[in-house]
RNA sequence: GGCGGUGUAGCUCAGUGGUUAGAGCAGCGGCUUCAUAAGCCGCGUGUCGGGGGUUCAAGUCCCUCCACCGCUACCA
């Protein structure tokens, strides 16, 4: 039977994560994941932090810590902000900290090899003596041999913009001491991706159906793709697996290589915790699996091409991707989130003030699922106000306040009498709804958003029509029959937004007078009249209170104003 | 420079080559009063960035120009 392995990009630790992460990677594969387990889906949801590579080891030094705990402090920092907003995953684990990641990685390495998709380079490098250290480019200053200019960086020219090679330099410096750096010769592994690619790749790629936003893009990738380097001269990462032949001295895997390979490993963590250690094959060596990556376009390369090619080159048994649904970029007012220009939401407070529900909904309506797109405050604002708020919101307290007040509490039965009629009207001729599930399956969460809205406006609609205040007077069984209907109703609303907003969606259920978990029913079936209603009548129910308070134009003024200081206060203008 | 993307209603955006191009928000008018001053109904002549081309048919495909943006892969 299919099951799904879900992955979420491994967030890099060396920093906090911001909106357009959550929004491009994170939220949805949750949203996915808990639709796709109401619907009774067999579903593994992974995910963890990529804690080697350079800018690691830079960070940790800068803040003269140890790199574990250097990595450990972004882990958990990491998942504090996931968890504030709900993103659960079933493993939570780091390349650093992952009992089985090394073994995995060097036996990747080593199956790789052995089939004959590496080739060794030497290439020369320039290297310090003070620091002790293979330099990275970007860690090499001198005179631009195209202009002139003299603190130009290793990688490319500030001044001119021209390419550049640190090994051109007629006068290189380190830029962490200062000294001269000396050249010297080093060997490296390749993967051969020309290789795989005329093997195997390029005919996977052309026949996968891909995201527009991803296809084309990969598909230019094929013509100009070269062999690219697993391996690094530093300390901090995996080291190459003991046999390997050539010197493997002060070489560890180039942290791209080993970090995909997390999603592996953790599984293995989770199904080791789990008491049964084979049960990660399951997941990534057999047939029924349905591998999603969520990405933002930044790793779309490595998620479509250099990992699958990896997991072929094995020849183990690998499933590969079947979707890679591929977020563009999330900006902030119209600007990229920048923490260094102060150009950001700082999340702490953010959570301090607004509801991390609402923030799920509002970023999933504003998803970059085709194009750039962004947080816009006056925007959340108003799709708190107008969808969450009044929509649905209001919704909720206008009937069963009403339920409250003229039926002590209790949820009325409808009528046999009045069923078939009240269907009427209610699937006829109150507008369109559908299931937001159909939109998730296609990742198109900004969709299936919207149909949540469009769906509860069905309820509001069908109120009116009815008017039970009126019927209250003259056919007291008639209102009953309508109030019962539009509870019923909301009992759909709140189990269509479990996987928008989990903890809204259980606060409407218990409202409804339900002691169980909103999602233990399952995901609905369509309502179609005759056989929908799941027996509310009856019911009594809980306390009924407000789901979304507004916010008003005084508070987003503030934080408008607000993002604007910081902006100041951090570029100096 | 190279590669790619975007440009549709005041704003944010949807739109497999096929009826008079749509939605939400904002705005205007009316109805309603159960509810978080909430709800419902009605109201859009938009150079689909400009120009050219292919086609019976183009927002949709091709060329070109303009504007904005991203990436360019040894710091992911």
């Amino acid at each position: 039977m299919t099951r799904y392995l879900v992955t979420s990009a491994l967030p890099y630790a060396n920093g906090p994560i911001h909106f357009g992460h959550v929004v491009g990677a994170y939220l949805p594969a949750d949203v996915y994941v808990r639709t796709l387990r109401m619907q009774g889906e067999e579903v593994l949801y992974v995910c963890g932090t990529d804690e080697h590579g350079v800018a690691i080891t830079i960070g940790a030094e800068k803040d003269g810590i140890a790199y574990p705990d250097y990595v450990a402090r972004w882990r958990g920092v990491i998942k504090e902000t996931f968890d504030r907003l709900g993103l659960e995953f079933d493993i939570w684990s780091g390349t650093s900290v992952c009992p089985q990641h090394a073994a995995l990685s060097q036996d990747f390495f080593r199956r790789i090899d052995g089939n004959s998709y590496l080739l060794q380079r030497e290439t020369e490098q320039l290297y310090c003596t003070t620091d002790a250290k293979f330099l990275a480019d970007r860690y090499v200053t001198g005179t631009c041999p195209s202009c002139g200019y003299e603190a130009a960086r290793g990688d490319e020219c500030p001044r001119c913009a021209k390419w550049l090679n640190p090994l051109d330099f007629a006068d290189p410096r380190c830029k962490v001491c200062g000294s001269r750096p000396e050249r010297r010769r080093t060997t490296h592994w390749y993967l051969d991706l020309p290789k795989v690619r005329d093997e195997f790749l390029g005919g996977w790629i052309s026949g996968h159906e891909w995201k527009p936003n991803v296809g084309t893009f990969v598909e230019n990738q094929m013509k100009e793709i070269e062999p690219r380097p697993i391996t690094r001269d530093m300390s901090w990462g995996v080291p190459l697996p003991a046999g390997t032949r050539g010197d493997i001295a002060g070489k560890v895997l180039y942290v791209w290589f080993d970090a995909p390979i997390g999603y592996v490993s953790f599984t293995q963590e989770w199904a080791a915790r789990a008491g049964r250690p084979d049960d990660w094959k399951r997941w990534w060596k057999d047939a029924d699996t349905r591998l999603v990556h969520f990405i933002g376009k930044d790793n779309i390369p490595f998620h479509c091409v250099v990992f699958p090619a990896m997991l072929y080159a094995t020849k183990d048994g690998y499933v590969l991707p079947w979707h890679v649904p591929a977020n563009e970029f999330y900006n902030l007012q119209g600007r990229k989130f920048s923490t260094s220009q102060g150009w950001t939401i700082p999340l702490d407070e953010f959570f301090a003030r607004y509801d991390a529900q609402a923030a799920r909904f509002y970023l999933l309506s504003s998803a970059p699922e085709t194009k750039d797109s962004e947080w816009n405050w006056k925007d959340f604002q108003s799709c708190n106000n107008a969808q969450l708020a009044d929509a649905i919101g209001n919704l909720v307290t206008r009937v069963l306040k009403f339920v409250d007040k003229h039926y002590a509490g209790h949820i009325p039965a409808c009528a046999p009498e009045h069923e078939a009629e009240l269907e009427r009207v209610l699937f006829g001729e109150c507008g369109a709804f559908g299931d937001p599930a159909e939109h998730v399956r296609a990742f198109k969460f900004r969709r299936a958003a919207e149909q949540l809205i469009e769906n509860a406006r069905v309820a509001n609609v069908f109120v009116d029509r009815s008017a039970p205040w009126s019927l209250q007077k003259t056919d007291p069984a008639r209102a009953a029959s309508v109030l019962s209907t539009c509870a019923e109703w909301i009992g759909y609303v709140a189990r269509w937004m479990a996987p928008f907003m989990p903890h809204k969606a259980q606060a409407i259920w218990e409202m409804l007078g339900q002691s169980d978990a909103v999602t233990a029913r399952g995901w609905p079936q369509r309502p179609a009249p005759g056989a929908w209603r799941i027996g509310l009548a009856g019911a009594k129910l809980g306390p009924v209170a407000g789901l979304f308070p507004k916010l008003d134009d005084k508070q987003i003024a503030a934080e408008i104003a607000a993002l604007e200081e910081r902006s100041k206060a951090a570029t100096g203008a």
